[in-house]
DNA sequence: CTGCGAATTCTTGTCGACAAATAAAATGCA
DNA sequence: TGCATTTTATTTGTCGACAAGAATTCGCAG
């Protein structure tokens, strides 16, 4: 093991060591480094983040209230499964939140919005171009984030965040056997989307977003389908 | 002050505390026992339940997480405030889950779930009948909560949860001031949507599920409407 | 060699204490 | 008396340590 013990510089603001390990620890399982199922080590996170284990332990209570660790009393905590048995549940989830985000964006999205959402957009279509999937994964979160909060609706904002997040861990799959598939069509369907918002068009966004939705689901569900006859994953 | 140190008895299994704190906290901030902006004090927690103050931050944290505590770095946390201006967005979002978690109850549910939606329905009306505007705030959250499992979708259950939560919150401050007021139509509708559930008709129980939230959100709405132009509520 | 039980190791849950940051009080000055 | 500044006090954020519970290892008998 590498002597790694002050990966981080020695002196930090009181308090920012809760969210330095919260932020980093919710990317490494949102990218698949941390695997689902992988045991977390609270003495293991405090000697790699040179701090102690009680804000260790908050970054991981916070991380367990979305849904990305769980816990079981008194053994060690794993970063959460994704449960295939119950991946309809997330289509059908993800589906009405991207309907229901993208019509109230429709309704109540100002100037600056449809600024950042063109943004990500320039830059989803870069990371298309470069054919990087990892960037596209998560660009398409932040695309889709913006998006929600446009709609000025905190309740459906926060859901269409924690589903974006499971989202990312389902794409990485996705993308870790197809990592030569590159959707153009995602890009067109996110400039359609734009327009629609822009024009304050409620009726096209609704269909746009869902037709956006039922194509990603097709897809994952194709790929899930095919690969769930031969091998279980875990 | 009364010397009740010892609230509670001597010694908890392990790992309990978190649970009993984190528990009685959120009944008092739902049942407004703490109002909204109240500050929280820790060590006055630690002591009122026997306790260090590592469970009662543990519980905190998964309180703050849960939008019912606020916290402010290096200052005391607050019991959350209910936003006024925002209120649409609330009305928005359980109209929607509503529909969505009785359309699912309709096309999921097995026999168990009706039986316990049947059980709350009974207590609600003998609320009713008993004019116990608390126990029907309680059950009426119940209810639903018990017709969003049967529906089966965790996403949509866990959105359902908090809205319903934060419900409790509003109708509370409603039933306040008309607590005279017994709301005999919410017990018919309720026996309406279970028919619709157990007929499994999805789009009958989807109009009324509608209806039902256009009902109360009506009320509130009027409620609210006449209050906040005499005196701005916290 | 194998299955069962006891001892050990390891990890978590909780505690008390200390330091940083903020709030409150006290002091000085105009 | 009013305001700015220093001092005190209160409250949170973090730490190291200890004990309870679970996992593992070890020993022993069959």
């Amino acid at each position: 093991m590498t002597e790694s013990a002050d990966e981080f510089g020695a002196e930090r603001k009181r308090g920012s060591g809760v969210r330095l390990v919260y932020e980093m620890l919710r990317d490494e399982i949102l990218t698949l480094a941390l695997p689902p199922g992988r045991p977390i080590d609270e003495v293991n996170l405090a000697e790699r983040f040179g701090m102690s284990r009680t804000p260790i332990r908050e970054a991981l209570v916070r991380l367990a209230g979305e849904g990305l660790v769980e816990t079981l009393p008194n053994r060690s905590a794993i970063v959460a499964n994704i449960d295939f048995m119950k991946l309809h549940t997330f289509f059908d989830a993800i589906t009405l939140m991207y309907r229901v985000t993208t019509r109230l964006a429709a309704e109540h999205h100002r100037a600056e919005d449809l600024e950042a959402i063109r943004a990500h957009q320039a830059r989803y279509a870069q990371a298309v171009a470069d054919q990087d999937p990892l960037a596209m994964i998560a660009i398409n979160r932040d695309f889709h984030a913006t998006i929600a909060e446009a709609g000025r609706n905190p309740y459906f904002t926060a859901l269409t965040l924690r589903l974006l997040d499971e989202g990312r861990r389902i794409l990485r799959l996705y993308y870790q056997s197809f990592n030569d598939r590159l959707p153009q069509e995602y890009s067109d369907e996110h400039e359609a989307i734009i327009a629609a918002i822009a024009a304050r068009d409620v009726a096209l966004a609704d269909r746009l977003a869902k037709e956006h939705a039922d194509q990603i689901v097709r897809q994952i569900k194709h790929f899930f389908g095919r690969d769930l006859r031969q091998d279980v994953p875990l």
